[in-house]
DNA sequence: ATAATATATCAACGTATCATGATATATAAA
DNA sequence: TTTATATATCATGATACGTTGATATATTAT
């Protein structure tokens, strides 16, 4: 029953940044920069399977990162608003100074890079 | 810089972001925005545990995000780049417009607001 | 009508991740 | 020296998360 983050804000702010913070969202959202894609052009831009691709669109759009505009049989997507482009843009920035730290970071980190490193045991 | 877009880009900023993503990570970089503090200062003001703090500073510190000056016994710690603080400011430039989505978005999301929230009534 | 296409939904399982708690290290004071 | 204070480390248990795969829904074509 720990109170990390107890602010309302924090929680609040931590579920907005953790919509870029997984790689699946965030290749979304990256795609999404070239502009409005459908489901389909989205599943083929990431290499990534239809339903795991809707599930994330799903939450990316009800946290009001995307936004969703049916024409037809199709679901044309886009990104909600200018600052999230901002976002990845500034993110990019920083990331081009930090890169080697963070590429370098492996406690609490992307689950792929521990595996495809060497096991201690 | 970068070329976001790649797989490896991807990895690298959503490992980036996830920096932010977690909600006591957050809280640690947002208290710090009102300037260094050492450890203790900074279990203090996020009401965290001494450990924990010390787990989450270093890989904030690993990636980059912050940076750590030894003082004595003390080890200050501050933003590491302005674009931090930026990143932190404009996330909150985009949530006030989609906190109402962010809130109610349950899939992909804080687990303490589903387990220690109070259910819907 | 049926078939094909496009997208959404959701349960379930494997695993990454977090907080804890004990311990280690280091510096400063007594 | 011993004690207190400050911070770091790390194994571990609990659980939240993401992918998969099957299925549902909806629209368009035949």
């Amino acid at each position: 029953m720990l109170n990390v983050g107890n602010s309302e804000g924090v929680q609040l702010q931590s579920k907005l940044f953790r919509g870029f913070g997984d790689p699946a969202r965030l290749n979304i959202l990256q795609v999404l920069r070239n502009g409005p894609m459908t489901v389909s052009e989205i599943v083929a831009a990431t290499c990534m399977s239809q339903s795991n691709t809707s599930n994330h669109l799903r939450c990316l759009r009800e946290c009001g990162l995307v936004a969703a505009e049916q024409q037809g049989k199709f679901a044309l997507y886009r990104l909600s608003d200018d600052r999230v482009g901002d976002l990845l843009a500034l993110g990019e920035s920083l990331l081009a100074d930090v890169a080697r730290g963070v590429y370098e970071c492996t406690r609490y980190s992307s689950p792929q890079d521990i595996s495809a490193g060497q096991k201690i045991k």
